[in-house]
RNA sequence: CGGGGCGUAGCUCAGCCCGGAGAGAGCGCACGGUUCGGGUCCGUGAGGUCGGCGGUUCAAAUCCGCCCGCCCCGACCA
């Protein structure tokens, strides 16, 4: 836990006096965990072993960045400890695949998976794996982390078991979490100069209906109609699984246009326009958040609205990730040289061959401020030479500026 | 902690370099009218220790010094 000491909080008063004993706030819980085990874990029947808790933790960062670098941060961390190497290896790799589904198929966020160098890693780790987001910016965030932890924290805290020989071992142990800087890739993947564009599987409203009225007759009989059409939608109408998160913007005293400013400022993916015409023709306007004006909006009946309104939340979701996806490739770049590196890390991905040697990627972080970022678990395969010394590289990482 | 920048109305800022009459704008807020299918428009009005303290001067938002606060860059790091 060495490598921890320079962020960790102390508490060193308390009830009004000095404490005996120092208090360090957790900046993680594997000693928590690894206390515990060691009390908990006997026989080679109580493996494996899962914890899983959301919890704060603390870590004094000397620059802070509003979501993605905070002093304390809410997370998931889970912790497993197995009988075998192979067992743990295969659940890192398990939970790591479980983060860059959620990613994709619930955030709309494209990643990549892969391995951290060995300066990069968490410093308790064997292994650390990570998923790599890219920023509207195009920079780049770790937006989740999977640690194969061998048995280090098993020696540190003598967490032993009696196999099925009656030999004494020490258990293989793994570490995960995703925190709440997961909300600021959102944001920052997503979002536009409008505001927020919220991935539709995780907004907390799907879709807002705005009724659209001129004169006093048409108010009563628009807003009755759009009460009842919100009952509908939340009683029929199911998005996987849930009812569908419809909300009714009944506000009196703005005017329509306001009303669709402001739910685009605040993300909500789809927009249910109500007004005379429509109700005339039985009928609403649909408009989706991620394409703005015209282009994202369709008319459609009131009959076919249950029906339509999950499959445009799809819709949605893919376009979401079908743009952010081809904006990350069309920023990853191979160089050949070290030249061609440093001008493409100044605003992009560079994936390259590299030898190994952490003095190459100092050499870049020195140059360019780009970090090594992972060694994508998809690699060309052959081998090249060292974008930096041109030595023998049998792999490529991905080097960027990050967050 | 080092380097840079900024503190003026609830918010975002102009004015400061080159001192001078009642300290301004947009947004927001209150009231009246108008409008309501993309942040309505017009009018009237309320609202300010110009970050704080001290200095220079006949006169300071403006010049000088110190202090406080915030932001950006660097060192740390998920």
């Amino acid at each position: 836990m060495e490598g921890f000491a320079p962020e960790l909080a102390i508490v060193t008063h308390g009830g009004g006096k000095k404490l005996e004993e120092p208090l360090a706030v957790r900046p993680t819980s594997e000693t928590i965990i690894g206390y515990m085990w060691s009390k908990w874990i006997r026989s080679y029947r109580d493996l494996p072993q899962l914890l899983n808790q959301w919890g704060n933790v603390v870590r004094w960062e000397l620059r802070t960045k509003l979501f993605l670098r905070t002093l304390e941060f809410y997370w998931q961390e889970g912790h497993t400890a197995h009988a075998t190497r192979e067992e743990a290896e295969e659940e890192t790799m398990r939970m790591l695949r479980v983060y860059e589904d959620f990613a994709v198929n619930e955030a709309a966020i494209p990643v990549i998976p892969g391995r951290k160098s060995e300066s990069e890693k968490f410093a308790g780790a064997v292994t650390t794996y990570t998923i790599e987001a890219m920023m509207g910016d195009k920079r780049a965030l770790q937006a989740g982390t999977s640690h194969f932890l061998g048995q280090n924290f098993a020696k540190a805290f003598d967490i032993k078991y009696l196999d099925r020989n009656n030999q004494l071992q020490y258990v293989w142990t793994t570490s995960w979490g995703l925190s709440t800087r997961f909300i600021g890739a959102i944001i920052m993947v997503h979002g536009d100069d409008q505001g927020l564009v919220l991935p539709p599987r995780l907004a907390p409203i799907h879709a807002v209906i705005v009724p659209i009225w001129k004169s006093d007759d048409d108010e009563a009989r628009i807003l009755e109609a759009a009460r009842q059409l919100h009952q509908r939608l939340k009683e029929e109408v199911r998005y996987r699984g849930e009812p569908l998160r419809v909300h009714l913007d009944d506000r009196d005293h703005l005017t329509p246009g306001f009303k669709f400013n402001d739910w685009e400022l605040r993300g909500v993916p789809v927009r249910i326009e109500l007004g005379p015409k429509d109700l005339d023709a039985h009928a609403v306007t649909l408009a989706r958040r991620d394409k703005p004006g015209k282009e994202g909006k369709e008319t459609v009946s009131m009959d076919a609205l249950a029906e339509r309104l999950p499959r445009l939340l799809d819709e949605i979701h893919e376009s979401m990730y079908a743009k952010a996806k081809a904006f990350l490739e069309a920023n990853i770049h191979e160089p050949e040289t070290y030249e061609e590196l440093k001008e493409i890390v100044r605003d992009g991905w560079a994936l390259a061959w590299w030898c190994g040697n952490e003095a190459c990627e100092d050499r870049i972080k020195e140059d360019t401020k780009a970090t090594n970022r992972c060694l994508p678990l998809e690699q060309p395969g052959g081998e090249g030479r060292c974008v930096v010394c041109g030595e023998r590289a049998t792999v490529k990482a991905i080097f960027a500026r990050a967050y």
